[in-house]
This record gives structure tokens, sequence and C-alpha cells, in this order.
DNA sequence: TAATAGATACTACACATGTAGGAGGGATGG
DNA sequence: CCATCCCTCCTACATGTGTAGTATCTATTA
């Protein structure tokens, strides 16, 4: 499954079901999602439909109204993003990614101190 | 304009672009994008025109045969792919974005010092 | 000079995506 | 019991994307 090349949509549904692990059904989810996007109902439920042909979405329609929840986790799509940005664009490298991040990101002192402990970690 | 979200094609079409910012013409563009992606000539240029109309590509006319170029800086365009990242995934926050990447993918060593050294830079 | 190899331009077509409208069923509230 | 509301399902339609085929022009080569 191509988990990278989540288009915003796609994402944002996704982020809705992520925040309501036990699924949720189409009207409080439509609800959820309208004052963001301005979706009509059934906009979200096409979304929801054609979510689940791609395996990104598990409906229960064991009960009416059905419920939707995410059928791929939050970190394994974090994690396909992260992979396709670092070989597009840093060879594969995550150093130099981080680097650029570090960079041309701002980044807090309490965070750099952390930063720092993590990459004290790795070198044992 | 929309930096992010460029799929993986428009993403190789650029690619070979930025590696000749003097532009080039459509027969050694596709020799070069062939053997990566299986493009015939014609879909090659199809992709090139169509990003023009996009801003992604600029196309001078005035020779010919046409010479085509990158219209947007490869800079920009991991800098809009880092910041959806960013946004989507770690609420904004480089320093959460990095911790993930330190944590979750392979740094050598070297690079590692190399990141210590700019975390101290940052100190400052 | 007739074929050929490149070049640009236009057209095509299937599939994906964004966004919904309408049909028809079950529950509910007056 | 009838209107209303929420539910699911199917259909629609414009636009974008992936991938080319065809037409036509021009310069070169045999």
């Amino acid at each position: 499954m191509k988990l990278d090349q989540l288009s915003d949509r796609e994402w944002e549904v996704l982020t809705a079901l992520w925040e309501r692990p036990e699924g949720e059904t189409l009207g409080p989810l439509t609800k959820a999602l309208e004052p963001g996007t301005g979706w009509s109902r059934n906009t979200v439920h096409t979304y929801l439909t054609r979510m689940e042909a791609k395996g990104l979405v598990a409906i229960d329609k064991s009960t009416t109204p059905h419920r939707y929840r995410a059928a791929v986790s939050r970190a394994d799509c974090t994690a396909q993003q992260r992979r396709s940005l670092l070989q597009r664009a840093y060879e594969g490298s995550a150093g130099k990614l981080v680097a650029a991040f570090l960079k041309e990101e701002p980044i807090t002192a309490a965070e750099r101190e952390e930063l720092r402990r993590l990459l004290d970690e790795m070198d044992v």
C-alpha cells in the first residue's frame, strides 16, 4: 500500500479517525470534518468508501449505522512520508535531512537539549 | 503554487531538469529519463508541457529544438515538502520531527557529530 | 530526390480525485 | 399515520494524471 502520497483530503479523514480509535459513525464524523473542510455528508461518505477500497479505512457493517475506523496507523503513515521525503530530497540520508531541518526550521532550546540527549544515547 | 504534493513522476522530471541547469532539449531528456521510468518520448513531452502550465517548468521556444528547464528550485520544493510533513505529522514542531528521525532512521556516527555541532551553533 | 530521423502539436483514453445529488429504507415524533 | 430525519447505496460530472498515438514539419542522408 502506498501510505505516502496520501492527499490532503485523505489525511484529513484519517486524522479524524485516528482521534476516534473506537470507530465512529457517519453523522458525528461529518460534524467533526465539516468545519475544517466544508464537506457535505455525502462527500465524507464517498471518501470513506473509496478509502476502504484502498485499505485505508475499515468499515464495520455489522451494525447500523456503520462504524468507520482507520485501517492504517498514524505511525505507519508518517513513517512512509518520512521515508518518501528522505528518498526524494536527501538521497536517503537521514543525517542530511535532519541537518536541513535544524538549519531551516525553528527549534527551541529545550528541544535542542532533548536532541542532544538522543544523539548521546545513540553513541553507545 | 503547490510545491508539496508533487507526484513521483513530476519529481522525476524535475530531478532530471535540476541536473541540467542550462536547460535541455527533449531528445536527451528522454534518454535520461527512459531508463528509470520507461517513458516514451511523447510521455516526457506531455509531462513537460503540463508542468509548464503549472509553472513547474519553463520552456524556451525561441530555438528549435525547444529547451526545457526547471522553473522551481529544488530547495523550494524540498522545503515545501518538509513543511508539509511537519504540519501533517508533527504539529509543526521541527523538534518532534527531528526526534522521530533520530529514533527511527539510521544515522552514522559522523553525522551525529555534525548534528551536535549544528546544535551547538544554535545555542549562541 | 526520396526516405528517414527528430522535432512540435494535437488528440485520446482509462483511471483517480474532488465534490456532491438523488433514491429508497427504517425509525421517530407529533 | 404521515412527515422528517438519518442511514446506505448508486450515480454523476468536472478536473487531474498516467501514458501514449497520430499528424505534420524539417533537416539530413543515401
